[in-house]
DNA sequence: GTCTATAGCGGGATAGAC
DNA sequence: GTCTATCCCGCTATAGAC
């Protein structure tokens, strides 16, 4: 029952956001507290009443986008459908998030092999195990519908742990090479995301070589 | 015809290879030039005589790695064999490059988008053009090939200048999760190359779904 | 709650010994 | 050609005004 009705963030929001943005511009390492209170508007004064430490600002990032990737994930999941299905949604729910919050994508990918060998604070090391259990679970989701769709013949044999992979990796990839043009509209990031999608699904070799091949 | 034969690097290697392996480890901003000292088993007098400024010698691991990438992948694309074979080999060609000098695919990973805007000096400009003009190169004969694949009927209908990005992002995004292991062999690396390009190939959709959807 | 001012230190780069 | 010593800037984090 906070006061003040509505549950205000208090602006930790708005410095999440302007957290993202720089490190989206300059990484972890390369951003000062300082770009970011540029980006806010503000000076760091603010940024250290409300964050510990650049670590922990990092880190609350990074949390935030992967607990947006879960729970769009889950929802897709947990619908009807086929696993083929599914699958689809499921990829093309990462692809619009990724294109959507773009800074928040960035920091993700940075962050995924950041080691933080530094992450002294065991409070550091908390916030960090959950990400890293949030990942795992999304992980397994995407397993567990190839997994079915295997079952159902509706998808080729493989290993779903290794196919996973190189299937986030392209998705995650766009962090690299997508920026939003002002000519975007959600109808042509839809189609560019149908357009990976379905690469993803059906590879790039004819059908009758696809079958050649295996 | 240099003096003293074998054209020895003089350490210039050496260093290039120990920066790649702290770069790797902590990126460009948070890797000092002691740290790389450190590995190398010298101090920094010895980087900064073969080196200008860390920024130089970033920019020189990045390079070398798109010239051994540029190389590997124009004896493939030269060679004989259909589109199809072709892109096999190049994308193979990729994977194997990746693991078996991850630290330096680690750094062209992290280099592509740092935009070194202070890249004040015009020097590093130009290398940053080179690496620039390498990368392009290397998208345009894989491009190439899927346009040939495509006009033989090989490879199924699309934008081949889109459909590169996730096959390309697949492969680099392998220095976020594989680590070579003891147990590794040059044999299960190869299956593990193999596996990875036969998805980027065929896709994980069933080859008769693959017909549905299309 | 946000500001200014500053402490304290890490790291890029250089000078000069050897 | 490599090492040691050092300059100096920039950045994290904090103290204290408002």
């Amino acid at each position: 029952m906070k006061a003040r009705g509505r549950a205000r963030s208090g602006g930790r929001t708005e410095i999440l956001d302007a957290a993202a943005v720089a490190f989206m511009e300059y990484g972890f390492a390369g951003t000062s507290i300082d770009m970011v209170a540029d980006v806010l508007g503000s000076t760091k004064g603010k940024i250290y009443y409300h964050f510990k430490s650049k670590t922990n600002l990092y880190l609350d990032v990074h949390r935030e986008t992967m607990t947006a990737y879960i729970e769009a994930i889950e929802e897709v999941a947990k619908g009807a459908g086929t696993p083929l299905e599914k699958l689809h949604g499921v990829l093309m729910t990462l692809a619009r998030q990724i294109m959507e919050r773009l800074p928040y994508a960035k920091v993700a990918v940075e962050g995924v092999d950041m080691h933080m060998s530094r992450s002294t604070t065991p409070e550091q090391r908390a916030v960090l195990r959950e990400i890293i259990d949030l990942r795992d679970r999304g992980e397994a989701i995407l397993v567990g519908i190839i997994e079915d769709g295997m079952a159902q013949g509706l998808l080729r044999p493989c290993n779903p742990r290794l196919i996973v992979k190189p299937m986030l990796g392209a998705l995650n990839w766009m962090t690299v090479w997508y920026r939003p043009r002002p000519e975007d509209t959600p109808e042509s990031r839809e189609a560019l995301a149908e357009t990976l999608v379905d690469y993803l699904l059906n590879g790039i070799a004819a059908p009758h070589r696809a079958e050649a091949r295996a």
